[in-house]
DNA sequence: GACTTTGGTCAGAGCCTCTGACTAATTTGG
DNA sequence: CCAAATTAGTCAGAGGCTCTGACCAAAGTC
Protein backbone atom coordinates (compact mmCIF):
# COMPACT_ATOMS: atom_id res chain seq x y z
CA UNK A 1 0.00 0.00 0.00
CA UNK A 2 1.42 3.31 -1.09
CA UNK A 3 1.06 6.32 0.88
CA UNK A 4 0.71 9.55 -0.90
CA UNK A 5 3.42 11.93 -0.18
CA UNK A 6 1.11 15.13 -0.03
CA UNK A 7 -1.04 14.22 3.52
CA UNK A 8 -3.24 16.82 5.48
CA UNK A 9 -1.55 18.96 7.75
CA UNK A 10 -3.48 17.89 10.22
CA UNK A 11 -2.11 14.15 9.96
CA UNK A 12 1.70 16.10 9.58
CA UNK A 13 1.30 17.51 13.19
CA UNK A 14 -0.13 14.41 14.70
CA UNK A 15 2.23 12.06 14.03
CA UNK A 16 5.10 13.48 15.75
CA UNK A 17 3.26 14.34 18.25
CA UNK A 18 2.12 10.65 18.96
CA UNK A 19 5.66 9.41 18.05
CA UNK A 20 7.01 11.93 21.15
CA UNK A 21 4.17 10.52 23.31
CA UNK A 22 4.74 7.64 22.81
CA UNK A 23 8.41 7.81 23.62
CA UNK A 24 7.65 9.48 26.58
CA UNK A 25 5.25 7.15 27.71
CA UNK A 26 7.52 4.53 27.32
CA UNK A 27 10.20 5.74 29.40
CA UNK A 28 8.27 6.82 31.78
CA UNK A 29 7.14 3.09 32.79
CA UNK A 30 10.27 1.37 32.50
CA UNK A 31 11.19 4.12 35.17
CA UNK A 32 8.68 2.43 37.53
CA UNK A 33 6.01 5.52 36.60
CA UNK A 34 3.62 2.67 34.90
CA UNK A 35 0.45 3.65 37.13
CA UNK A 36 -1.33 6.50 35.05
CA UNK A 37 -2.53 6.64 31.82
CA UNK A 38 -1.78 9.11 29.01
CA UNK A 39 -4.92 10.82 29.67
CA UNK A 40 -4.42 11.67 32.99
CA UNK A 41 -1.12 13.36 31.83
CA UNK A 42 -2.54 14.86 29.67
CA UNK A 43 -4.20 16.82 32.75
CA UNK A 44 -1.53 16.68 35.00
CA UNK A 45 0.79 18.32 32.25
CA UNK A 46 -1.15 21.49 33.14
CA UNK A 47 -0.69 21.69 36.67
CA UNK A 48 1.42 24.59 37.73
CA UNK A 49 4.16 25.38 40.38
CA UNK A 50 2.27 26.99 42.33
CA UNK A 51 -1.27 24.42 41.67
CA UNK A 52 -4.11 24.73 39.37
CA UNK A 53 -7.30 24.92 40.02
CA UNK A 54 -9.44 21.95 38.25
CA UNK A 55 -11.47 24.23 36.04
CA UNK A 56 -8.43 26.46 34.77
CA UNK A 57 -7.03 22.56 34.23
CA UNK A 58 -10.70 21.44 32.56
CA UNK A 59 -10.27 24.36 30.12
CA UNK A 60 -6.34 23.93 29.08
CA UNK A 61 -7.14 20.13 28.27
CA UNK A 62 -10.37 20.73 26.72
CA UNK A 63 -11.96 18.02 28.55
CA UNK A 64 -15.51 18.69 30.81
CA UNK A 65 -14.35 19.28 34.75
CA UNK A 66 -16.02 16.40 35.11
CA UNK A 67 -13.68 14.56 33.41
CA UNK A 68 -11.09 16.51 34.83
CA UNK A 69 -12.49 15.59 37.89
CA UNK A 70 -12.18 12.23 37.01
CA UNK A 71 -8.57 11.91 36.16
CA UNK A 72 -8.01 13.99 38.95
CA UNK A 73 -9.51 11.38 41.59
CA UNK A 74 -7.20 8.73 40.03
CA UNK A 75 -3.95 10.93 39.97
CA UNK A 76 -4.63 11.84 43.64
CA UNK A 77 -5.19 8.12 44.68
CA UNK A 78 -2.07 6.94 43.25
CA UNK A 79 -0.14 9.70 44.66
CA UNK A 80 0.89 12.18 41.91
CA UNK A 81 -1.28 15.25 42.49
CA UNK A 82 -2.83 16.57 46.43
CA UNK A 83 -5.46 19.50 46.24
CA UNK A 84 -4.91 21.98 48.75
CA UNK A 85 -7.94 24.63 49.91
CA UNK A 86 -7.78 27.91 47.54
CA UNK A 87 -6.62 30.90 50.03
CA UNK A 88 -8.71 33.16 48.08
CA UNK A 89 -11.89 31.35 47.53
CA UNK A 90 -13.79 28.77 49.79
CA UNK A 91 -15.27 26.92 46.53
CA UNK A 92 -12.12 26.34 44.73
CA UNK A 93 -9.08 23.52 45.59
CA UNK A 94 -5.83 24.04 44.34
CA UNK A 95 -4.69 20.77 42.45
CA UNK A 96 -0.71 20.54 43.29
CA UNK A 97 2.25 18.73 42.17
CA UNK A 98 3.17 16.12 44.63
CA UNK A 99 6.77 15.36 44.83
CA UNK A 100 6.21 11.48 42.97
CA UNK A 101 4.99 13.69 40.19
CA UNK A 102 8.15 16.17 40.22
CA UNK A 103 10.64 12.65 39.88
CA UNK A 104 8.07 11.99 37.01
CA UNK A 105 8.46 15.58 35.35
CA UNK A 106 12.30 14.91 35.55
CA UNK A 107 11.86 11.77 33.60
CA UNK A 108 9.87 12.89 31.13
CA UNK A 109 11.39 16.27 30.67
CA UNK A 110 14.29 14.49 29.92
CA UNK A 111 13.17 11.92 27.14
CA UNK A 112 11.40 15.57 26.11
CA UNK A 113 14.97 16.54 25.24
CA UNK A 114 16.18 13.27 23.85
CA UNK A 115 13.78 13.22 21.21
CA UNK A 116 13.50 17.01 20.41
CA UNK A 117 17.07 16.35 19.69
CA UNK A 118 16.98 13.65 17.71
CA UNK A 119 14.83 16.03 15.75
CA UNK A 120 17.19 18.49 15.48
CA UNK A 121 19.93 16.38 14.24
CA UNK A 122 17.14 14.94 11.70
CA UNK A 123 15.95 18.15 10.36
CA UNK A 124 18.98 20.23 11.15
CA UNK A 125 19.19 23.33 13.21
CA UNK A 126 18.08 25.67 11.24
CA UNK A 127 14.80 23.79 10.04
CA UNK A 128 14.23 22.46 13.95
CA UNK A 129 14.05 26.21 14.71
CA UNK A 130 11.86 27.23 12.48
CA UNK A 131 9.51 24.78 12.66
CA UNK A 132 9.21 25.65 16.44
CA UNK A 133 8.95 29.36 15.38
CA UNK A 134 5.83 28.66 12.91
CA UNK A 135 4.17 26.31 16.03
CA UNK A 136 4.60 29.04 17.87
CA UNK A 137 3.04 31.41 15.99
CA UNK A 138 -0.03 29.08 15.00
CA UNK A 139 -0.78 28.71 18.32
CA UNK A 140 -2.21 32.48 18.00
CA UNK A 141 -4.98 31.33 15.86
CA UNK A 142 -5.46 27.76 17.37
CA UNK A 143 -4.63 27.60 20.97
CA UNK A 144 -7.80 29.39 22.71
CA UNK A 145 -5.71 29.93 25.82
CA UNK A 146 -2.80 31.64 23.81
CA UNK B 1 -2.50 32.28 35.56
CA UNK B 2 0.53 32.96 33.01
CA UNK B 3 1.34 30.27 30.73
CA UNK B 4 5.07 30.08 29.92
CA UNK B 5 5.88 31.26 26.81
CA UNK B 6 8.47 27.75 25.74
CA UNK B 7 6.19 25.16 25.43
CA UNK B 8 7.54 21.57 24.93
CA UNK B 9 7.24 20.84 20.78
CA UNK B 10 4.47 17.93 21.46
CA UNK B 11 2.06 20.25 22.93
CA UNK B 12 2.91 22.64 20.24
CA UNK B 13 2.40 19.93 17.61
CA UNK B 14 -0.84 18.77 19.33
CA UNK B 15 -2.81 22.40 19.82
CA UNK B 16 -3.10 23.02 15.78
CA UNK B 17 -3.82 19.02 15.26
CA UNK B 18 -6.77 19.35 17.69
CA UNK B 19 -7.81 22.93 16.32
CA UNK B 20 -8.16 21.29 12.43
CA UNK B 21 -9.55 18.13 14.18
CA UNK B 22 -11.85 20.26 15.67
CA UNK B 23 -12.83 22.50 12.81
CA UNK B 24 -13.29 19.56 10.55
CA UNK B 25 -15.78 18.39 12.82
CA UNK B 26 -17.97 21.14 13.32
CA UNK B 27 -18.69 21.49 9.75
CA UNK B 28 -19.35 17.92 9.21
CA UNK B 29 -21.56 18.24 11.74
CA UNK B 30 -23.39 21.16 10.06
CA UNK B 31 -23.10 19.67 6.74
CA UNK B 32 -25.39 16.98 8.59
CA UNK B 33 -22.95 14.20 8.76
CA UNK B 34 -22.91 13.97 12.45
CA UNK B 35 -23.23 9.90 12.99
CA UNK B 36 -19.98 9.36 13.34
CA UNK B 37 -17.09 9.92 15.94
CA UNK B 38 -13.63 11.43 15.33
CA UNK B 39 -12.53 7.59 16.68
CA UNK B 40 -14.35 6.25 13.60
CA UNK B 41 -12.89 9.45 11.60
CA UNK B 42 -9.59 8.49 12.26
CA UNK B 43 -9.93 5.39 11.17
CA UNK B 44 -11.98 6.11 7.76
CA UNK B 45 -9.18 8.52 6.49
CA UNK B 46 -7.16 5.94 6.26
CA UNK B 47 -9.22 3.89 3.50
CA UNK B 48 -7.30 4.42 0.59
CA UNK B 49 -9.33 4.33 -2.90
CA UNK B 50 -8.95 0.60 -3.50
CA UNK B 51 -10.18 -0.56 -0.17
CA UNK B 52 -8.07 -1.55 2.62
CA UNK B 53 -7.65 -4.43 5.04
CA UNK B 54 -8.36 -4.00 8.23
CA UNK B 55 -5.72 -5.01 9.76
CA UNK B 56 -3.74 -2.69 7.83
CA UNK B 57 -6.26 0.28 9.04
CA UNK B 58 -5.20 -0.88 12.55
CA UNK B 59 -1.66 -0.72 12.11
CA UNK B 60 -1.77 2.90 10.34
CA UNK B 61 -4.36 4.18 13.12
CA UNK B 62 -1.96 2.55 15.76
CA UNK B 63 -4.92 0.79 17.33
CA UNK B 64 -5.64 -2.97 17.67
CA UNK B 65 -7.24 -4.64 15.38
CA UNK B 66 -10.17 -5.68 17.20
CA UNK B 67 -10.83 -1.71 18.09
CA UNK B 68 -10.61 -1.01 14.30
CA UNK B 69 -12.86 -4.13 13.68
CA UNK B 70 -15.11 -2.37 16.21
CA UNK B 71 -14.76 1.17 14.25
CA UNK B 72 -15.51 -0.06 11.17
CA UNK B 73 -18.72 -1.99 12.25
CA UNK B 74 -20.24 1.14 13.32
CA UNK B 75 -19.15 2.91 10.07
CA UNK B 76 -20.43 0.38 8.02
CA UNK B 77 -23.81 0.49 10.12
CA UNK B 78 -23.79 4.08 9.31
CA UNK B 79 -23.23 3.44 5.81
CA UNK B 80 -19.80 5.13 5.22
CA UNK B 81 -18.06 1.79 4.54
CA UNK B 82 -18.81 -1.67 3.13
CA UNK B 83 -16.46 -4.68 3.25
CA UNK B 84 -15.83 -6.62 0.33
CA UNK B 85 -13.67 -9.66 0.13
CA UNK B 86 -10.33 -9.79 -0.92
CA UNK B 87 -10.15 -11.46 -4.12
CA UNK B 88 -6.65 -12.31 -3.22
CA UNK B 89 -6.86 -13.64 0.02
CA UNK B 90 -9.95 -15.42 1.34
CA UNK B 91 -8.51 -14.58 4.63
CA UNK B 92 -9.42 -10.67 4.44
CA UNK B 93 -11.70 -8.65 3.80
CA UNK B 94 -11.48 -4.91 2.08
CA UNK B 95 -12.98 -2.32 3.51
CA UNK B 96 -14.22 0.54 1.04
CA UNK B 97 -15.68 3.98 1.19
CA UNK B 98 -19.07 4.05 0.55
CA UNK B 99 -20.50 7.03 -1.63
CA UNK B 100 -21.66 8.96 1.74
CA UNK B 101 -17.73 8.92 2.81
CA UNK B 102 -17.10 10.09 -0.14
CA UNK B 103 -19.38 12.97 0.35
CA UNK B 104 -18.46 14.14 3.99
CA UNK B 105 -14.67 13.61 2.49
CA UNK B 106 -15.19 16.16 0.03
CA UNK B 107 -16.72 18.58 2.95
CA UNK B 108 -14.01 17.66 5.12
CA UNK B 109 -11.32 18.52 2.65
CA UNK B 110 -12.74 21.49 2.02
CA UNK B 111 -12.37 22.90 5.37
CA UNK B 112 -9.09 21.69 5.85
CA UNK B 113 -7.70 23.33 2.59
CA UNK B 114 -9.58 26.57 4.32
CA UNK B 115 -8.09 26.02 7.49
CA UNK B 116 -4.64 25.63 5.46
CA UNK B 117 -5.12 28.72 4.19
CA UNK B 118 -5.60 30.86 7.18
CA UNK B 119 -2.89 29.47 8.22
CA UNK B 120 -0.89 30.32 5.35
CA UNK B 121 -2.30 33.41 6.00
CA UNK B 122 -1.16 34.36 9.68
CA UNK B 123 2.16 32.57 8.76
CA UNK B 124 3.03 33.81 5.48
CA UNK B 125 3.79 31.43 2.79
CA UNK B 126 7.39 31.20 3.20
CA UNK B 127 6.74 29.79 6.88
CA UNK B 128 3.92 27.66 6.22
CA UNK B 129 5.71 26.21 3.71
CA UNK B 130 8.55 25.23 5.88
CA UNK B 131 6.04 24.15 7.89
CA UNK B 132 5.14 21.55 5.86
CA UNK B 133 8.30 20.75 5.00
CA UNK B 134 9.63 20.12 7.70
CA UNK B 135 6.97 18.03 9.41
CA UNK B 136 7.36 16.08 6.05
CA UNK B 137 11.03 15.18 7.33
CA UNK B 138 10.19 14.37 10.36
CA UNK B 139 7.69 11.36 9.03
CA UNK B 140 11.09 9.83 8.39
CA UNK B 141 12.21 9.17 12.29
CA UNK B 142 8.65 9.40 13.71
CA UNK B 143 6.25 7.36 11.20
CA UNK B 144 6.45 3.70 11.44
CA UNK B 145 4.58 4.20 8.29
CA UNK B 146 6.60 6.67 6.23
C1' DG C 1 -30.83 40.62 50.06
C1' DA C 2 -32.23 38.57 45.54
C1' DC C 3 -29.99 37.23 41.21
C1' DT C 4 -26.31 35.65 38.51
C1' DT C 5 -21.96 33.62 37.92
C1' DT C 6 -18.39 30.50 39.09
C1' DG C 7 -15.96 26.25 41.27
C1' DG C 8 -16.91 21.87 41.89
C1' DT C 9 -19.42 17.25 42.65
C1' DC C 10 -22.70 13.23 41.77
C1' DA C 11 -25.05 10.00 38.73
C1' DG C 12 -25.61 7.76 34.60
C1' DA C 13 -24.80 6.64 29.92
C1' DG C 14 -22.16 5.74 25.82
C1' DC C 15 -17.97 5.24 23.46
C1' DC C 16 -13.17 3.65 22.95
C1' DT C 17 -9.55 0.53 23.68
C1' DC C 18 -7.27 -3.19 25.44
C1' DT C 19 -6.08 -8.37 26.65
C1' DG C 20 -6.98 -13.06 25.89
C1' DA C 21 -8.74 -16.79 23.35
C1' DC C 22 -10.24 -18.56 19.15
C1' DT C 23 -11.15 -19.92 13.83
C1' DA C 24 -9.75 -20.10 9.23
C1' DA C 25 -6.70 -19.30 5.35
C1' DT C 26 -1.93 -18.67 3.87
C1' DT C 27 2.93 -19.21 3.88
C1' DT C 28 7.17 -21.61 5.11
C1' DG C 29 10.48 -25.42 5.85
C1' DG C 30 11.70 -29.78 5.51
C1' DC D 1 3.34 -32.63 0.26
C1' DC D 2 2.52 -32.03 5.03
C1' DA D 3 3.30 -29.97 9.66
C1' DA D 4 4.30 -25.76 11.80
C1' DA D 5 4.21 -21.00 11.99
C1' DT D 6 2.19 -16.77 10.45
C1' DT D 7 -1.51 -13.74 9.21
C1' DA D 8 -6.60 -11.92 8.79
C1' DG D 9 -10.19 -11.44 11.42
C1' DT D 10 -13.81 -12.37 15.18
C1' DC D 11 -15.93 -12.94 19.94
C1' DA D 12 -16.15 -11.93 24.84
C1' DG D 13 -15.20 -9.26 28.64
C1' DA D 14 -13.22 -5.61 31.30
C1' DG D 15 -11.67 -1.08 32.22
C1' DG D 16 -10.91 3.66 31.04
C1' DC D 17 -12.43 8.16 29.11
C1' DT D 18 -15.76 11.59 28.21
C1' DC D 19 -20.04 13.56 27.92
C1' DT D 20 -24.90 15.53 29.46
C1' DG D 21 -27.85 16.84 33.09
C1' DA D 22 -28.77 17.98 37.70
C1' DC D 23 -27.20 19.78 41.67
C1' DC D 24 -24.81 22.48 45.85
C1' DA D 25 -22.14 26.16 47.82
C1' DA D 26 -19.40 30.34 47.65
C1' DA D 27 -18.60 34.83 45.32
C1' DG D 28 -19.80 38.74 42.79
C1' DT D 29 -23.54 42.21 41.15
C1' DC D 30 -27.02 45.62 41.72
Amino acid sequence: MVVESELNTGVLLFLPYRALENRVFAALAEAGFDDFTPAQARVMQRIGPQGTRLTELAEQAQVTKQTAGFLVDQLEKAGYVRRVPDPTDKRARLVCLAEKARAAKDVADAVVAEVEKEWEEHLGKRRMKQLREALTLLREVTDPWA
